[in-house]
RNA sequence: GCGAGCGUGGCGGAAUGGCAGACGCGCUAGGUUCAGGACCUAGUGCCCGUAAGGGUGUGGAGGUUCAAAUCCUCUCGCUCGCACCA
């Protein structure tokens, strides 16, 4: 008998897949078509598990599609933009485009080798001219709707990778990249109006009905909408300048006893220039400023406030309150100013008592009487309004709606919706990115590239000394250019785009990769999106995610695609662990890829990431696990290899008695199962141990007969009805074992099986008698007894007799083909 | 603080109102092999018991139900996300 040797099975399948390029995907309108897609990874060069367990789930899914007859697109590329590989360039002293060039080539060796079901005429690699040209324009398209739009704010830089970022790429104040502390600066950038969308991308999320609820809610509270009013105060000392403030309480009104300006807030330099309170407020302020984001937005940091001497006048009922300026007002959200309630106010009111601010109640809660001199917190609740003018007595609730229409007849504010979202910051003073797409013209002013012009190249010839590769703006060359309106002297744009921009559309390119016209051909675009499963990981939840989103929305309302969404559902797969922690070369618990398919092959490594766990959860590594997983495996090639040999040896027996009654039966049960645990559900793990409790029962019926009295039809449907089973988790093992027991085409495209429902019924059926609630007992009985037969069955139990002595049946609860349940008393 | 999720043997995990612990790992015993970490068989939640059997058991406390890991209320613990958003 021969041993089974994955490393020859497997190189085997892998090049004869590949030189019939036997995934390939075409539109064929007479299938469904079905989009099954990983996130594509960036070019590290170094696969690890987690990329092992993204693709192993989505290759599952794409061949088990696949058996059922859709028409299964499954594509995979290189997001090779970003500023990992201008690292590895300077510490390995090559340049970018060739770091990343290797890089691809040995990944994709490496996914190969996991025996993974791709099309690879559908490659992208977003680093490609052909592929960036398509991105700048669709930069284009941004700029020209009015969505890409140049200003000068306060951004987020990052010191270590000398770049801005977006807010989503800023975490609790670090870089989401290096975690080093992101300071605020005043820069001129480039925006995407993503705040234009903010609506819709919220609204529609409910459409995403196959997406994870946690996904979702931080898309929520990322896009964070709050809806209430605009107020206009007046300055007594400035009759022509007012200050708006948003506030989602215009009920509370009347209870307002200050106003805080953001120290950004445009008004600030004006209110105390010439004043005694200048210095000191200006100081503030600079002092403010430098602070980083995360000592600045930290709760714990201290709220403090500085009076400018200047009053702002309440619209609602003429009053004159100070005007401070307070470190905890943000510019970014609302207005920059905040009106102070402190009575009503978490954070109004730990400042007012800081601050020695009066503290007015405005609302009353139902049945008690707040005191202002009093209160230890500030109460937020509902209740009715109080010391509110002709409002009073109003239900806070009313009050909103009340005031803010007041408000609005007399022209002093309106209702307003702000969102936390913020625009999309993609400039990046970085080296290895597509370039913005841009001219300024002294003349002429801003100016996008024409379309012909693209793609911008990025120039390829790099300086590799130093700490970094210098950015665009250390080339004369590049930077030099016509101005295409007025044909002078121009300078081109010098930074590049957010990569996240890259991986915003490169889902739509795979649909039609080579397309030379357009960034992708809308027919064909329309036959396969939208992504029908999604597969990848949960940092994404609010930066790819997002962005993709907006991206797919913007093509929409351009009539370039019918999809509104990108990604039908989503799986959001866990981390894979070991020894309880992250593996990481530091602690020495780092498992590749390649040893184990070196060691066991990809088909067990396969097995053992979606056996050991669901794939929404954390996966902890377990090299023993493995090993079982291998046991299974070689398992199954010895079943095949021994009932080779004994087909061949004789011919069995043609009955069919109990035993191949039972082993059809769970050759049945065990479709029904694997096909429901994969299709609706995921499961992958529940599936696998159906299949080994099927392979397990193979082998019991094989120990309960002697060779000659097997049923060799019985018995070789069970085989490859298993192989059938195996072939989406396995592929490798079940294409040799499926070609070994005689069949000519691929296992791969074969139908999937289908269980036969008359199979499944059991004759007998063994039915618990429970006493009370416990189970007292057990009995074999025809699978067709009624509630009556049942009782009558169970009470004619000897245990069930004894314990029924002297008691009173209360009454008799039977589920048929399950249990007998006797009450007593 | 707000939001989401989770809590089941020695371990990964099954069971979504009806036999808790499928399947796998580990462990124990026996068999087999020149030998083995290979293979086969049996056992394996905990407690009492030689056994038959009994008790107990899904973080904890209560409740609903003939029946609860599963539904409800409270509570404890852990993980993740957001966090001065006016």
């Amino acid at each position: 008998m021969k041993n089974y040797n994955p490393t020859q099975i497997e190189e085997r399948w892998q090049q004869h897949w590949e030189k019939e390029d036997f995934y390939r995907s075409e539109i064929d309108q007479s299938k469904t078509k079905y989009y099954v897609l990983e996130m594509f990874p960036y070019p590290s060069g170094k696969l690890h598990m987690g990329h092992m367990r993204v693709y192993s789930i989505g290759d599952v899914l794409a061949r088990f599609l696949r058996m059922h007859g859709y028409n299964v697109i499954h594509p995979m590329g290189w997001d090779a933009f970003g500023l990992p590989a201008e690292n590895a360039a300077i510490e390995h002293n090559v340049n970018p485009a060739e770091w990343t060039a290797r890089n691809i080539e040995h990944m994709k060796k490496q996914q190969n080798r996991l025996g993974v079901s791709y099309d690879w005429r559908r490659e992208v690699n977003t680093s490609a001219p052909d592929y960036y040209r398509w991105s700048q324009w669709l930069f284009l398209l941004m700029y020209e709707r009015g969505l890409a739009y140049k200003k000068k704010a306060s951004v987020n830089w990052c010191a270590d990778c000398a770049t801005v970022l977006a807010n989503e790429q800023v975490e609790k104040g670090l870089c989401w990249r290096c975690s080093s502390v992101v300071e605020s600066r005043e820069l001129e950038q480039w925006f995407l109006r993503i705040t234009d969308y903010a609506e819709r991308l919220l609204n529609d999320l409910e459409q995403l009905e196959d997406w994870p609820e946690r996904v979702k809610v931080m898309q929520q509270h990322w896009i964070g909408r709050s809806e209430g009013a605009e107020i206009a105060f007046g300055i007594k000392e400035f009759p022509a300048e007012e200050i708006r403030t948003f506030t989602t309480r215009p009920d509370t009104l009347f209870g307002v006893t200050y106003m805080v300006l953001a120290p950004e807030h445009p008004l600030v330099k004006k209110l105390v220039q010439g004043t005694d309170r200048e210095k000191e407020v200006l100081d503030f302020v600079s002092r403010v400023k430098q602070e980083s984001e995360i000592d600045r937005t930290s709760e714990d940091a201290p709220k403090i406030g500085l009076l400018t001497g200047r009053h702002a006048i309440n619209p609602i009922n003429g009053e004159e309150v100070p005007i401070l300026v307070g470190n905890y007002v943000l510019m970014a959200y609302g207005t920059g100013a905040v009106m102070g309630v402190p009575a009503h106010d978490h954070r109004d009111f730990m400042f007012a008592r800081k601050h020695s601010l009066p503290i007015r109640v405005v609302i009353q809660p139902e049945g008690e009487e707040l005191q202002e001199d009093t209160m230890q917190e500030a109460y937020v609740d509902q209740g009715v309004m109080v010391n509110s003018g002709s409002f009073n007595g109003l239900r806070n609730d009313e009050g909103i709606k009340k005031v803010t229409e007041y408000l609005e007849q007399q022209g002093l504010g309106h209702f307003r919706i702000t969102y936390r979202l913020r625009d999309w910051l993609i400039s990046r003073q970085r080296y290895w990115g597509a370039p913005i797409p841009v001219i300024y013209c002294d003349s002429c002013g801003v100016l996008a590239v024409p379309e012909k012009d693209l793609p911008v190249e990025l120039p390829l010839d790099v300086e590799l000394s130093g700490n970094r590769v210098p950015g665009l703006a250390q080339y004369d060359e590049f930077i030099k250019t016509k101005c295409p309106s007025c044909s002078g002297e121009a300078r081109r744009e010098t930074d590049t785009m957010d990569t996240f921009i890259c991986s915003s559309w490169y889902f739509i390119r795979y649909t039609s990769p080579d397309t030379k016209s357009a960034p992708f051909d809308r027919e064909k675009a329309n036959y396969w999106m939208p992504v029908d499963q999604y597969i990848g990981g949960i940092e994404h939840a609010v930066l790819h995610l997002l962005y993709a989103r907006f991206f797919t929305k913007v093509l929409y309302d351009a009539g370039m695609i019918d999809a509104q969404e990108p990604f039908s559902r989503l799986l959001a797969q866990g981390m894979v662990y070991k020894d309880g922690a992250k593996m990481s070369k530091s602690k020495g618990n780092v498992v590749t890829p390649d040893e184990i398919v070196e060691k066991y092959g990809a088909d067990t490594g396969r097995l053992f990431i979606l056996f050991a766990s669901p794939p929404e959860k954390d996966l902890d590594w377990n090299d023993q696990g493995v090993e079982g997983c291998h046991r299974f495996l070689r398992r199954i090639w010895r079943l095949v290899q021994e009932c080779l040999e004994q087909f061949a040896a004789g011919k069995g027996k043609p009955e069919m008695g109990e035993r191949e009654i039972e082993l059809e039966r769970n050759v049945h049960a065990a479709i029904k199962k694997v096909t429901a645990d994969v299709k609706e559900r995921f499961n992958f793990n529940t599936a696998i141990s159906a299949i080994m409790e099927l392979v397990n029962s193979i082998y019991a019926y094989r120990q309960s007969e002697n060779e000659g009295s097997q049923n060799h039809q019985v018995l070789s449907n069970a085989l490859e009805k298993t192989i059938l089973l195996l072939a989406p988790f396995a592929p490798h093992l079940a294409e040799e074992s499926w070609q070994l027991l005689g069949n000519k085409e691929s296992v791969h495209k074969q139908k999937w099986p289908v269980y036969d429902p008359e199979k499944l019924f059991e004759e007998e059926v063994e039915v618990v008698v429970q006493i009370n609630g416990k189970v007292r007992g057990r009995m074999i009985v025809p699978a067709g007894y009624d509630d009556e037969q049942l009782t009558a069955e169970a009470r004619k139990q000897e245990r069930v007799k004894e314990l029924l002595e002297g008691k009173n049946i209360v009454k008799v609860i039977t589920v048929p083909g399950r249990l007998v349940n006797i009450v007593v008393r």
